[in-house]
DNA sequence: TATTAGCACTCTTGTATAGTTAGTGCTAAT
DNA sequence: ATTAGCACTAACTATACAAGAGTGCTAATA
């Protein structure tokens, strides 16, 4: 769609007024308030050829225009111009980044925590994701013996995650039994994607635990289980109540598909999951299918350790909602996040990498 | 508050009409609609006195009556009859708790699945509440060695609860020192209750730990934040969408106090706290400061295993929800549920308690 | 030829008015 | 003690009318 000059400048007029003001926006309103130099008959004629276009809407024979999500698509990808924030706005972020980092070692608690900061720093309601599985690996798995029916399985995974289980078994498991059973899950596990690990994988070792196979072959499937749940993405939303102070959430049957989005988080993760790479993904209106109406905009950044995901963090808001600044507060946020994160565990990682790990405590009864 | 049977019969007919309806009643509707054998002259007398009470209320000179907060409790404490589940609501009920035994094990998880499933249940939003560390000790501490810079905190509470938390020191810690540091761990914390621990405790250990004090100290106060970590008690919230179907949700602004309910648990816990005993609370109205505006009631029921509190499930709705319905479905849900945690839990409990725990794996390295 | 002024037209919003309805409160009759 | 009857009240509904904002079109203008 190649636009003029004047088309493209009326246009970003009417996409900056509506987002400031929530109101569809005349051709009287842009002559007077916007240096466009042009009279209002004029404006008017470009606006009705900017609606031929698809990219400015009628509510109605004779209310002002407001932009399609079309319009805001072209008004994001090539009118807009970039936010520079004040230092005041880096000031606030970089202290509420520095909330991040205060006695928070565990990466959920992080990501949740991250999200409700978010929420407050854009007044729009957030969403923030755990690392997606689909990009980890198992770096070792460890049992630890407790007794004969109870164990604890421990699973690092490759962006350092330390998942633990605990494990009861009906069937008593001795200590020699566990240590075989370790050396044959770490055969066959370690360095593999986790979400390739099935079922008849895991089965399968049964046949690798020699004079065990018959004991063990009910802990295999509890460990299978155990590896799933692992598997699983969380999700956190936060600041929906700011959405409701808004004009175009003022119905109760917006608010509803914002709650039920919060109860049924499946969708957000699909939609996360399409988006691997690390950037800005910026979905406007019907383009995404989270939130029925297509009136809402859903903007998210994943950020990663080389090339495993550590987590996303975005905000979901009125599609009308001030892009340019909240793109600019969502990468300088989420950069100085990802820092942090990455700053932690690289810790780790190193450490634990090169390392004797797995060693269990001390042998034999105290 | 000595009310005749007259009074009774009306303040029950007016709340059962309430309860239906949802619309002011007034004497005719009364006098057609229940057999009370009164004319509408006569009820609307009663009524008036009802109202002098302060167990009606008028919403406007001449519309029908509603019930007060305090005439619902009246309702809820001595006239509603105890409602009978029907054959097939009993076999609904325990084919969702069939649902919450399979391949769950993680009692969060269980919690969460079954707050899920009461607000379907109910068609009301559902609350629920993993066990509160205030009743909750420390059975056993163990320290899992990694290597000189991470090892693994597990913390087997009373109610079988195991946590684990990976630990990352700057500082080297060998396996001697965890050693050591495992028996002055476990000789002050075991059997305390994990409420008592505090950071003057943990770091009075340094002294214990001989010629490694120096060493352990930063690590003791990482330790006393996992410990408080652990301590948190989590609130599931699902279903609110379900109130903004009813009349009384359906104005933004009560969207909006549930919504930051969702956000902010903090209040409900309060509310759980104050209530340890395992039985059914019901607070209609004004008598919780949960929902603002004092016209939602909160009903919940703690479930535990001896004296120990397993968690806790209810439901919010508004006041004029169906009390003896709701009530007979929670009551049966949660005991349904509570055995099947406790059956769960009984098992590994005995298991875990009479044995040589506490072992770790082989000692040396492989 | 591109722009603009002018004006009729359209649709929403706000306000005033009146009629309708559901219910009460009171009084007098039973 | 109960009830029938009736005046009264406050919300709801419908209608009409005026005001306002903005368009679309036409004709004038630079």
């Amino acid at each position: 769609m190649e636009l003029n000059d004047r088309k493209r400048q009326i246009l970003k007029a009417v996409v900056d007024s509506y987002i400031e003001r929530c109101e569809p926006v005349g051709s009287k309103y842009l002559a007077d308030y916007y240096k466009l130099d042009l009279s209002p008959a004029t404006i008017r004629n470009t606006m009705s050829e900017l609606e031929q276009l698809g990219l400015l809407e009628h509510p109605y024979t004779s209310a002002g225009r407001i932009p399609s999500s079309l319009g805001y698509r072209v008004y994001v990808d090539s009118l807009m111009q970039s936010y520079r924030l004040s230092s005041r706005e880096i000031r606030e972020i970089n202290e509420i980044n520095e909330n991040l980092n205060i006695k928070i070692t565990r990466l959920d608690k992080i990501i949740e925590r991250a999200g409700k900061l978010m929420s407050a720093l854009t007044s729009l309601m957030s969403v923030s994701m755990t690392p997606k599985s689909s990009s980890v690996n198992i770096v070792k798995i460890d049992l630890v013996f407790f007794d004969l029916n109870n164990f604890l399985l421990v699973i690092v995974t490759s962006v350092n995650i330390v998942k633990t289980k605990h494990i009861y078994s009906r069937t008593d498991i001795g200590e020699d039994v566990l240590e075989h059973l370790k050396k044959v899950l770490n055969g066959s596990l370690a360095d593999i994607d986790i979400n390739s690990v099935s079922l008849p994988l895991i089965l399968g070792m049964e046949t690798m635990m020699g004079s065990y196979s018959g004991i063990v072959s009910p802990v295999l499937k509890v460990i299978y289980e155990a590896i799933r749940e692992i598997n699983e993405a969380e999700i956190y939303i936060d600041g929906a109540a700011n959405l409701f102070d808004m004009p175009e959430y003022n119905d109760i049957e917006k608010a509803k598909s914002l709650v039920n989005l919060m109860d049924n988080k499946d969708k957000l993760l699909n939609v996360f999951s399409q988006s691997p790479e690390e950037r800005l993904n910026i979905y406007i209106g019907e383009e995404n299918s989270i939130t029925s109406g297509g009136d809402s905009s859903f903007i998210f950044k994943t950020f990663s350790l080389g090339d495993k995901i550590l987590g996303a963090i975005g905000v979901i808001g009125p599609k009308r909602m001030d892009y340019s600044k909240i793109i600019a507060k969502l990468e300088y946020f989420s950069g100085n996040m990802a820092d942090i994160i990455k700053q932690e565990l690289d810790e780790k990682y190193a450490a634990i990498d090169d390392s004797k790990f797995m060693q269990g405590g001390k042998s034999g009864n105290e």
